[in-house]
DNA sequence: GGTTGTATTTGATCGAAATCAAATCAGCCC
DNA sequence: GGGCTGATTTGATTTCGATCAAATACAACC
C-alpha cells in the first residue's frame, strides 16, 4: 500500500516530474502556473547534508532525480534511517517552522524546491492540495508502520530482502522487464546506508548479502548491481504475507 | 514533538472530548452541529478485536476513554504493534475503504464514532478538518520516526526507559502532580503488550523492569502502578537528548 | 602501472536478548 | 479460605547479530 500513490494518475509535465505526486491531479492549470512561479531546482552532492534537525528550512521539495535520507542520530553515534526519499517522493512539512530529522543527499540529488510561505498560502487555498498532502502523509505513514515491523521483528535476512524487494518496487528500471520473473536493478545505498535502514551494523549487511547470493536467491554484478532470478524466492525470505505485491 | 497537539487550544465540549483533537479548533458551530449528527458512541472490552487488517470500517473514531492499539502480524505469530491509541487520539483513515492493521481494544475503550461517508464529505467541504487531519497525520508520522529509532537502535532497557516515559507524558494523572520531579502513573498495557510495543519479549520486559526497580529508577506497586521519584534519572535511561521534553 | 583511500568482505569472538522451562503472584469465584 | 486461571517473575541455556580485527576489492588520481 505504500505503492498506492503509484497508482495515481499523472500528470504529463516534461519539466517537472515533481507533480506527479506533490500536486494533485485534478489542480487546474492556473493552480499549477501558481506552482511554476514559486519553485526552484537546487541540486546536492552525495554525502551533502540538505538540514540538520531543528534547523529553518525555507522550502519544501520533491525529489527528481537520486535519493535523500532522513536521520536521526543519539548523542553517542548510533543512527537509525527513519525516511528514504526517491524520486517523487516529497520532502518537508508543511505548516511546520523546521525539519525534525538530518536530512542527507544519499547519492547526489535534484530538488524541485517551492518556497515555503508562498507554498504554503497556496495550500490554505486550495484544498485539493491539501488532500493531496494528507494522501501522501497517510501513505508515508503507512510505509513507516511497514518499517516499524521489519525493524521490530524481523532477522537479518529477512530483512535485507524486504529492503531489496522495496527498492525493486520503486526502482525506475522495472517498467522494461524482459523477464517477468526476473528483475534487475542497481542499489542506491551503501552498505551502511542500508544497515541505518535496517536497525543492523554493515558487517551483517554484507554477510547476509553474500548469504543471499550463495543460496542463489541473488545475484551481484560489481557492489550495487543486483539481480533477482526468481522474484518469488526473494518474497519467500521476506516474511510478509506472499500474496498481492507488484510483481505477480 | 509527538505532543504538539496537546499545546493547541481545545474546545470547550463537555461530552465529546473528541473534538479535542479530531476536529479544528477554528471549526464553526455549525460545522461542529454536523459532526454531532453522524456520530455515535461504541464501547469495546479488553481484548476485543475493533477491526481486523483487510475489513471495511465504516467509521473513523476518536478514542475517548482506555487505550486501542494497531498491530500486525506475521505468518508465524510474531507480532508488532505499530499504533498505540490513547484518549483523544484519532482512528481511521478518511478516503480509505479498508483498515490496513489490525485494531483491538487494549483495556476497555470508548470511541466517538463517525460514520465515514458523511465524514468525508464533511472533510471535503470543511478545509479546516482536511488541514487538522494533516497536522495529526503528521504527528503521528513524528511519533512513528521516534518509534523507528527505539526499535532499530535502542538496547532494551532503554526502551523499556522510553516507553515509560512516553506513557508518563501521555497520562491524565501528570496534571495534579504534587511533587515536579516525582511522576505517578499506571501503565495500561501487559508486559506481553509492551513486548509487542518494543520489538522485545515479554521475559525481556519485565526483567528490565524489575532491573530498573532494582537500581531505584521506578518503584512498582502491584504490577501496573508505577512511580518514578527522578525523573531525570528515568531520562537519562532513555538515550534520547535530555533536552526540552514535557518535564523541566 | 602504482598508490592511496574508501567501501566491502570475511574471520574470530563476545554479549544481549531470545528461548525454553519452572516457579510465584494476584485476582476471582465458589 | 482454597482452588483456579492468567499474568508475571526468575532461572538456565542458546543463538543471532554486534564487535573487534584483518584482508580484499575498487575507483580516482598521479
Amino acid at each position: 500500500m505504500p505503492s498506492r500513490s503509484l497508482a495515481m494518475p499523472e500528470l504529463a509535465c516534461a519539466d517537472c516530474p515533481i507533480r506527479h505526486r506533490a500536486v494533485c491531479a485534478r489542480c487546474e492549470s492556473d493552480e499549477l502556473e501558481q506552482l511554476d512561479a514559486i519553485k526552484y531546482y537546487r541540486r546536492f552532492e552525495a554525502g551533502q547534508t540538505i538540514a540538520w534537525a531543528g534547523d529553518q528550512m525555507d522550502f519544501v521539495a520533491s525529489v527528481v532525480e537520486g535519493v535523500a535520507s532522513l536521520t536521526q542520530t543519539m548523542e553517542d553515534g548510533r543512527r537509525q534511517m527513519v525516511g528514504l526519499l526517491l524520486p517523487s517522493d516529497f520532502l518537508g512539512r508543511p505548516n511546520r517552522e523546521s525539519v525534525a530529522y538530518d536530512v542527507t543527499a544519499t547519492t547526489d540529488v535534484m530538488l524541485c524546491c517551492f518556497r515555503r510561505v508562498p507554498f504554503q498560502t497556496l495550500i490554505s487555498e486550495t484544498p485539493h492540495i491539501s488532500q493531496r498532502l494528507l494522501e501522501m502523509t497517510l501513505d508515508e505513514l503507512d510505509a513507516a508502520r511497514e518499517w516499524m515491523l521489519l525493524l521490530g521483528r524481523k532477522t537479518a535476512r529477512e530483512k535485507i530482502a524486504s529492503f531489496l524487494s522495496i527498492i525493486a518496487r520503486r526502482d525506475a528500471s522495472l517498467k522494461n522487464r524482459p523477464n517477468a520473473n526476473e528483475l534487475v536493478f542497481d542499489l542506491p545505498l551503501t552498505r551502511e546506508a542500508m544497515a541505518d535502514y535496517l536497525g543492523l551494523t554493515l558487517e551483517t549487511v554484507s554477510r547476509q548479502m553474500s548469504a543471499l547470493k550463495r543460496d542463489g536467491v541473488i545475484e551481484l554484478k560489481g557492489k550495487r548491481h543486483i539481480t533477482v532470478p526468481d522474484v518469488s524466492a526473494l518474497m519467500e525470505e521476506t516474511g510478509d504475507d506472499a500474496d498481492g505485491g507488484m510483481f505477480g
